[in-house]
DNA sequence: TCAGTACTTTAAAATCTACTGAAGTACTGA
DNA sequence: TCAGTACTTCAGTAGATTTTAAAGTACTGA
């Protein structure tokens, strides 16, 4: 009786290990956080987390097992997806735990920032009212497809990649704040260093569409207009 | 500089992967749920968790290098204890996930309850309006530091062990329901299985007392009265 | 039908993890 | 001071994971 009770914890502990499994892996939760900017293709996730293709396809699969991912093949593309809005919730979960936590996060982002002429944070709450109240230029720096799954109200959409050749669109009189994938994205850094190096007042917002959306504030799907 | 941005994302995924290889493991996630219900030594955690105790200390010192448990040495004893309340919300988050994406973790407790002349799951809400209303007997059948470390409002600390041998100070005209730790605790169902053997009109809630808790209802600590 | 593309699978090496028993440490009470 | 207790650390082994290159599969368009 007592050895029937253990076999039930230890198949239901199994099976919740197999969700940490999942997330066990750096490159892994790097495939996720990319995921939960919206649906990829292998290459494109491998491209953009720097590993190769088997490997990226082996840990798509480790993923999908765990039933974090859902995959749907079209032609000669296969396009992986969050198999459900909870995992990025749960992703978000994860992040903030380990923020909470784990100092080094906090000291491994401030140096980097650093070294980057002093992108110091601003205040985000400040920022964010600037934001909503339509006050400044918004600008979603990341690629088009993450735009067109999902962008906050009135954000134009300018690739990093694009951003110096379409310098004409923004207006100078006005604040610049731009913002990609979440705290641990690049991209925005990248872009706000350009644009302040070209005179301009410019501001990176740390949300994500998805940290955005958890706060429960309107986030728009649709193609650039 | 795109190599900067490289080891930046590497090193902050790393982290986060810290977390995610602190709960890839049945017997670290059985732990950390029993600590979500209180304080406990080493052996007391090894015992209940059915592990070896240079094991269990293992497992340990692996959760608490991730940061989501403390260490506290007094005298011979060592207790450990969740580092922070968001551990306990965040093991929560990923049973809610597992039971949300993995059909297993309903099919094993289908299977498990089933064998058990079918415990069948009452309809929570129904069973949760009597509860707070008090029209039946509450039992906390969990050991009694569990009990002194929090419990629902009204319930009366009999654990399962003494359970047998204090029947009498049970009203035999109440409807009795029983919980434990969470729904993948067997001792409210063990309590619930002997009392209808008894003749007593008993359920099983299933939730613990930290559901309780982030259903934002209230719990309260202290000694048994 | 055939070359080319996107992806998956296999195989093998290097590295990590989990568990056990034995030894070691730190504290208590006699 | 000494035996005993609670816990940690060590060493060894069995097994799992991660990564790469190479082979295999499934589809497209010519």
């Amino acid at each position: 009786m007592a050895s029937r009770n253990r076999r039930f914890k230890t198949a239901i502990y199994e099976q919740f290990a197999r969700i940490g499994k999942a997330i066990s892996n750096p490159s892994r939760l790097e495939l996720l956080d990319l995921l939960c900017q919206g649906p990829r293709t292998v290459e494109a996730l491998a491209k953009e987390a720097g590993l190769g293709l088997a490997n990226t396809s082996q840990h798509l699969k480790a993923l999908r097992e765990a039933r974090l991912l859902e995959a749907e093949k079209a032609g000669l593309y296969v396009t992986y997806r969050l198999a459900d809005e909870q995992v990025c919730q749960f992703y978000r979960s994860l992040r903030s735990l380990a923020e909470a936590r784990l100092a080094e996060v906090g000291e491994i982002t401030r140096r980097f920032l650093e070294a980057r002429q002093g992108l110091v944070p601003v205040d985000r709450e400040q920022l964010l009212a600037k934001v909503r109240d339509g006050a400044v230029t918004v600008l979603d720096v990341r690629p088009p497809e993450e735009y067109a799954a999902g962008h906050l109200p009135g954000a134009l959409s300018v690739p990093l990649k694009e951003l110096e050749r379409r310098l004409a669109e923004l207006p100078h009189d006005r604040e610049i704040v731009a913002y990609c994938r979440g705290p641990y994205c690049v991209l925005a850094v990248e872009a706000v260093e350009m644009l302040r190096g070209r005179g301009y007042v410019a501001f990176r917002l740390e949300d994500g569409v998805a940290d955005w959306q958890a706060r429960g504030l309107p986030v728009v799907a649709g193609e650039v207009h």
